[in-house]
DNA sequence: TGCTAAGCGGAGGCTGACTCCGTTTAGCGT
DNA sequence: ACGCTAAACGGAGTCAGCCTCCGCTTAGCA
């Protein structure tokens, strides 16, 4: 790769990553582009799809909670608390971005996509989590962790919702992510406790 | 309104109607006027924007369920089961067309919306068959049925999503909605049970 | 049967995705 | 130091869909 062409991959996703956090996963491409200074095709070159792009933006948070979760699974004795952190860290990242929630959702389990294939490490990882506290009869096991992601995908996306919406209409209740995780995790438990 | 419109009006609600079924929500709106056999100009006289639309496709069925709820909360002694079996509804209603559980999140705090409106007293329905569990000592009292109402739409997002992709690849595992909404309500219920 | 308000429709402007190809240039080999 | 060439660039152009505007048509009242 040539040394100019590299500059201007790191610029985009420089921009990228502060356009999706101003204005949500999808801004235009071509301000994209501007904003870097670059030509359309030039971005288009380097990231033919928008998903090659967010997952260029993401990659390193992704492998970080994929490190996370093994840590969690070798050190952590207790399953529950170990998934709870994991998931509340899950949440927190799927809510950096508007809009990204739904697309992590919907490129999780599509190793055809670059999104997709990042995520893979991450989703296993979580899924490893959710496995062990079920091996340990502490999860109800006809759940599986795609299940647990798209209700972690509601929650986050009903918090986005809420947040644009207190900003124009200053009374608007308040939602708090972690009370709805909270009710997941406690869905997930099983019966007897 | 003269007969002609009124014509026009029905044609398009119906045709909109089979077109969310087979496309999403997002079907083109030029298309829908195509097939409907009137100019597109004509569509938007009579639904401003593509909320409009919706919530013309979905009136009855909204009102239908706000009536269940109203039965439900008069009828059954048992605020537990009237819940359950009120949010089964909800998600089938969501799960008609693609897309259409966001749409119904995102709309359903906004008054000033038309789908909000058509929301309003479904919502209201909804949200008396909690806070009538709540009172009982049944269900949580720090969650509101809006953030029910979240985690049921990421139960359909995931379900939709699912859908698409076991129609691409057969063996992917099916997620079943029932399940996901069992878990929300476990995690709705208070811990002494 | 004439009049007119209500209704019609599609051309046209706009935005954003995505492609294609003539031009530019990094950096290797001499 | 200097060609040379593959790599990279960039933006004009095409396409699709949203939405508006306005001249034409017509239902249906009087």
């Amino acid at each position: 790769m040539r040394a100019d062409a590299l500059r201007n991959r790191e610029r985009l996703v420089e921009v990228a990553q502060s356009a999706f956090a101003t204005n949500g996963i999808e801004t235009s491409l071509e301000d994209i582009a501007r904003q870097a200074g670059v030509g359309i095709g030039t971005l288009y070159r380097r990231f033919p799809t928008r998903e090659d792009l967010i997952a260029a933006v993401l990659a390193e948070r992704y492998l970080k909670l994929a490190e996370v979760a093994l840590v969690l699974a070798e050190e952590r004795e207790d399953p529950d608390s170990a998934l709870t952190e994991w998931l509340t860290l899950l949440v927190e990242h799927m809510a950096l971005y508007r809009g990204l929630s739904i697309a992590v959702k919907e490129a999780m389990h599509d190793q055809t996509t670059a999104l997709g294939r990042t995520c893979k490490e991450m989703i296993d990882g979580g899924a490893r989590l959710l496995g062990e506290g079920q091996r340990a009869g502490v999860f109800r096991s006809d759940v599986t962790f795609s299940d647990v992601l798209a209700l972690c995908s509601g929650i986050v996306t009903a918090a986005e919702r809420r947040t644009e919406k207190a900003a124009a209409d200053p009374d608007t209740p308040p939602l708090n992510p972690y009370l709805l995780l909270d009710v997941v995790l406690r869905g997930l438990r099983v019966e007897d406790r």
